[in-house]
DNA sequence: TCAAATAGGTTTAGATTCGATACTATCGGT
DNA sequence: ACCGATAGTATCGAATCTAAACCTATTTGA
């Protein structure tokens, strides 16, 4: 019976996932935009300055960096996002939102309702960390739960990689180098 | 803070739908299939007899028929799945699985790692018809919570919509026309 | 009864995307 | 200075997607 639960767990989370993109695909289309295009905005609304890269994006949703990087000249030139060369790598180009790109994003959290689902979070964390962890992933998870991040003082962070101070703010987003603490 | 929790839910579900479209993504490609063949197949599973058509896979992948229309072409060529015509409806074709089209899902089944994570099933269960409901979305549950489903007697039941009579095998697949009781 | 409307499905055309390859530029180490 | 690795872009062919037109079967309704 353990394997027909397991079945039954990964037909739900095929449905949840296909629901999913209908909703982002619906959205897109009212919005004008390419379903990848409103993924890779609202990746930029979520992520931190060491994951605001093609690379990143490219492992984040599991296309090319080539073909990531064609949607990001698209979205360049539409003015949703703009790109700042790294000082200290000049091969590293950091994207960020534009205006624009900050209203799509909020009004993609609007259209999709989820009413009453905040119950389920801490369940959908440790359901998405066994997932990664059971499947070799990369990381992707916040800093508050990452095994790199100290916490000298309250409120005080610091990246045991980068050696950086980081803030409240900082911590609560998304960073490609996660790994779960 | 309902509102941060809100947001929080949302990305937990966006990062858990990236994912698992990348393990399918992956999947695919290890296959030598595209991933909505492989949408596609899985769906052909799980779901009923009167939801095995073209028209209820493009609601449920939420794509035009006429592509699903392509792929199905290409499925069908390649042995995947069968079509046959209805004898009551001669518009309706029902497709099912061919051997080929079962094994790929049950490697999919196995590749696809979710240990422990069983405990999560009532959970996403109503993550699932919440979300379907608050965004009104069509069906695609199981007859076992549609209110159309009645059961006259222990492992009997029937379809208040066709009065067809449904075996405990049918009533655990999805279907289109499901509304949740 | 029979024409009109609707529904399931396919086909076509044009645009877009995807993946693979090749290429440039930069960094890090030796 | 050289070499390998990394970040990103450019290009090409194959495949896909959407929208719309189209075909056929069924249902509606006067």
């Amino acid at each position: 019976m353990g394997e027909s639960n397991i079945n039954a767990v990964s037909q739900w989370l095929e449905r949840l996932s296909a629901l999913h993109r209908n909703l982002i695909r619906k959205f897109a289309t009212e919005e004008g935009l390419q379903f990848v295009h409103v993924e890779i905005l609202q990746y930029l609304s979520v992520c931190n300055r060491y994951s605001d890269t093609t690379q990143a994006i490219s492992d984040y949703l599991g296309q090319t960096k080539g073909s990531i990087s064609q949607s990001l000249r698209i979205l360049e030139e539409k003015k949703f996002v703009k790109r700042l060369q790294d000082t200290a790598d000049r091969r590293v180009f950091h994207l960020s939102l534009l205006p624009k790109g900050i209203a799509v994003t909020s009004r993609m959290l609007e259209s999709i309702q989820l009413d009453g689902a905040d119950k389920l979070e801490p369940q959908l964390k440790d359901l998405l960390s066994s997932i990664q962890k059971k499947n070799e992933l990369k990381g992707f998870g916040t800093c508050l739960s990452c095994r790199f991040n100290q916490s000298p003082g309250k409120n005080q962070f610091v990246c045991g990689i980068t050696k950086e101070k980081l803030s409240l703010e900082d911590v609560k987003k998304i960073c490609r180098e996660h790994e779960a603490s």
